[in-house]
DNA sequence: TTTT
DNA sequence: TTTT
């Protein structure tokens, strides 16, 4: 038995991206969250941080995110992580690791635009 | 504001490995999630999958994980995701995916040991 | 070894109330979260359905809750669950569930008022 | 849009109590979880608490829990918090607060038996 | 590389 | 009423 959740709350980076796997529709695009910047337990300054995450989505989610989900809009979204394995050109081994979302909801719209 | 969440429940895939950066204990291992065996909607059978997660512990977590954490060990893990890039020696950028714990405990042993 | 944790995102019922248990500033109101309508797997309808959530804050979240949180905001919340039991004037033993704090954060403000 | 999300990790006090609702099996137990003793911020030492929650599991979830689950199991659980209200006898309008489960796995079983 |  |  095993649990493999994320939950995650940030802002979309850019439109998604959707193309097809025999038929069945897919979105990517990235989501981004920051830590803000606080002081540590040893007194040193930890600045802001952000940091992309990879999201994709299947199916119905999918062509929600096509009509709904643009670059700036703020997103809760619950998932699994999943890394993938591939080869590039020069036969290295590369991997990428990836949130598959199981739920997801849009927290606002991106301000203007 | 955002939230930047991972919550795993799995194995442990090998004894810990630990380092010092800067005086501060690091700890890093892997740890196995699985999905189970099951027909989608489509009727197609989806196989069994493993998913092998990097984990890292700092400090007293380090040092915990030093002690009680062994190959085979069934942890409870809540961190968040930390994406590393850098240039492999071919100058080729790389990334790896971690989790950063700021929470865990062991459910379980090895069974024989 | 154990977990007690809850995570919610919805909507502020009131204002927050305010007061002090020695010194300390508890900051309490309600949360709402809606679960949509939907058909069941039997073909049974269910209607949309409001859950309201007791909700309690302590300390430098009292001060901001104060500050900050008004009917109507939206906010992020992480907690745990405590039931607290009480004899009331008939004594008869009565309980409450609540939700103390650990991590919130204020996803937007009421739109108008 | 909102989220109303539970996630439990403890030990189950007693066997569950099955029973049905318009042929519907619906089992109920309670679940410990237990917060450890600490010294917080201002030096007062906080002793070990106990939380005891009531669970309830609906259709095949209630099967498994049949035949699966007994006091002293260890359980890993994810849900949703639903509170019920009615009146007692005395007309006194009560509440409860339930967690209902939409997914969970055993940990492990009680150690002797 | 884990576990059931 | 559980467990470590």
């Amino acid at each position: 038995m095993s649990v493999n959740k994320v939950i995650l709350i940030g802002n979309v980076g850019q439109d998604p991206e959707i193309r097809y796997i025999e038929t069945r529709p897919v979105a990517s695009f990235t989501l981004a969250t920051t830590e803000r910047a606080y002081t540590n337990a040893a007194g040193v300054q930890i600045p802001e941080r952000t940091e992309w995450h990879r999201i994709v989505m299947w199916d119905r989610a999918a062509e929600t995110a096509e009509k709904y989900i643009r670059k700036g809009t703020k997103l809760y979204i619950e998932g699994r992580l999943r890394t993938r394995v591939w080869e590039d050109r020069n036969t290295i081994k590369r991997s990428v690791t990836e949130i598959y979302v199981d739920n997801f909801d849009i927290l606002s719209r991106p301000s203007a635009q």
